[in-house]
DNA sequence: TTCTTCACCGTTATCGTTAACTATTCAAGC
DNA sequence: GCTTGAATAGTTAACGATAACGGTGAAGAA
């Protein structure tokens, strides 16, 4: 008879039903007092909140979500979620919905398109009731969010831009990253100015684009054998500066399209022999961890990772109270800065 | 009529009601044809799967966990998502246990004692069918997770260890941290070797434990001067290593609890004009991005981080599989290794 | 023939909760 | 006294699935 009292912690509970009983009033009555219902009366609520605390009540949420068809839950699929831009965004997420009561999912896709989709599929299956994604499609499809919109739940994508398709996303404002790195050097002297791009999905490619229009709008030579491509990683990045230090004349600076390509470009110079920055500037994007201290201090482009994190989170729950089809057009971007730290200088001679 | 067929994704999509009705026969039958039960004929199996096909009937999963009393999802509570340690564990995990058919619920207690245990209860609450918690309770409390343990929910801790107690964890083996660390130092010819200790939790006492037993294994002199309190931040480090400095005679050598620490002591002695390592050594621990390329690169100690979630992950199944009470002892410890780069050296003169 | 057994499938109840409707009471208004 | 209508509470039927048990028919054993 003393069972349960004082156990916070307890997997098979009590029940309405058990409280029904206990207080000779119906599971009805109880469901209402519990969710703060108008339609009973003070000392009722009082009477059912008190043994609901006594018998360490808590609600089966699964049971709720069954006729309620709300899950309180968030399905996040991210690529990786050891990168720190990926983890931080989500950190920021987990604040804003989890003070709202929601809980979040986590998929880990390991860059795997067709893991992607089936962790989507599955999350919809679990009646999720939203979505925030950072897709490794690259071009190949804006088709599967498409059906995604079919389906009414709500979603929002990180970082990725579909030029006219309408689905809510939150971005760093890449066209202005690459206008930035790209005019810090132009700024600095320099005239032989290369790239490292990324791969092919959205923010390498304005990376790129705002690169070469920063170059035409200060009337600088576009030379395309200063343009090459990388995969996001430290090891690319170093094959590709070996590449441009191949050219002539070679480049006096380099824009990589992120950190980790940067800091491999860091690496070729020094095996190559050059100083950085006196003999050649790199900047970079992203300001990863690490990116701090390395040797020399890599200048690059950051921009607000658990805030991107939050404005998503503050998307969908705008999204997912106002019924889907509002909204459906909004697209946050956040603006990035340039950080100028030991890795960029005046062209030498 | 032609209702369903090829959507992929759909939320309220067919229950097995629909299959039932379509093929003439009761959702019991569809039940259990969908599960695989050997008591249906092949002949009406394959009709029904052939029907759920052409529907695109997806179980409901919370439906089925009413009855079942089982989630397939598994609750991981970390203090810092964005931490890299964490991040990294909780991929290692989400590998393990998605392959396994689990979804992952992820809580992030943003170094809260309270939010965490709000988790916690939350999480049970919710019916999970495992736990894994990275905590960051530090000497307070075994007995939040001894009450977890009447529970019944099979649970993993991560990197905390509570002598006496018979919890399923995952460390490092912390003890052999501060040994390699310690001893590389003594190895280098070091007598005076200084300690940065981190935050009363297991990992940071393990190490400090493991550098006095060094010393007095080595018989250096054990000076209590020499040994002061972080925070595992690189501003704690900092201040620490600055009153370290600030002894006499002063220490040659650093060994601090963790790398962000570390990297503090090597701001310290940059700002205090010493060099490093020739005036002072700096041994670390934790080897997180960045680590490789601070200036100088930091001499740290690594452990497999992934592993340890996929450890955990391995360990939470079993103990799912096994019924809870079984194999209720088990720690899995994993062996640390040092890796020495360039900020410790032999002591100058 | 009759009984047993097995393969297959259906019925009913249940998991814990809420939606939608139905009752009851009591006070106000005619 | 009768109607009206809040306020409060109860009843019934879902939500979508599975557990437990019951039934049926055919093959084989007695």
């Amino acid at each position: 008879m003393k069972n349960g009292v004082g156990v916070a912690i307890n997997r098979t509970g009590a029940t309405i039903v058990d409280i029904a009983r206990k207080l000779g009033v119906s599971a009805m009555t109880v469901s209402r007092a519990l969710r703060g219902s108008q339609e009973v009366s003070d000392r009722t609520r009082r009477r059912v909140l008190r043994c609901a605390e006594e018998l360490g009540y808590k609600p089966n949420r699964w049971a709720r979500s069954l006729v309620t068809r709300q899950t309180s839950i968030i399905g996040v699929v991210v690529p990786d979620i050891s990168h720190s831009f990926f983890a931080e965004v989500t950190r920021g997420l987990e604040e804003v919905v989890s003070r709202a009561g929601y809980n979040v999912l986590l998929c880990d896709s390991w860059l795997d398109v067709e893991k992607e989709k089936a962790e989507i599929e599955m999350l919809v299956s679990s009646m999720v009731d939203g979505l925030v994604i950072a897709s490794e499609q690259s071009e190949t499809s804006p088709q599967v969010f498409r059906k995604l919109k079919d389906s009414k739940i709500p979603f929002v994508l990180i970082d990725r831009f579909f030029p006219k398709q309408s689905f809510l996303a939150v971005v760093v404002d890449d066209l202005e990253v690459g206008r930035l790195a790209t005019e810090h050097l132009v700024e600095l002297g320099h005239t032989r100015i290369a790239h490292i791009q990324g791969p092919p999905i959205s923010p390498a490619s304005l990376r790129h684009r705002a690169y070469l229009d920063a170059l035409r709008r200060h009337q600088i030579e576009v030379n395309r054998q200063w343009v090459r491509k990388g995969r996001f990683d430290i090891q690319s990045g170093r094959e590709a500066m070996f590449a441009l230090l191949g050219t002539k004349p070679r480049p006096t600076a380099v824009f990589a399209g992120n950190d980790p390509m940067g800091i491999g470009a860091l690496y070729a110079c020094r095996e190559a022999g050059l100083r950085v920055p006196a003999d050649i500037s790199v900047v970079a994007a992203g300001n990863i961890e690490g990116a701090h201290h390395p040797n020399p201090f890599l200048t690059t482009i950051d921009w607000p990772r658990e805030e991107l994190g939050r404005a998503a989170g503050s998307l969908l729950l705008a999204s997912i109270q106002e019924g889907s089809d509002q909204a459906t057009d909004r697209v946050k971007k956040f603006a990035p800065r340039l950080l100028v730290r030991q890795s960029t200088a005046p062209p030498s001679a």
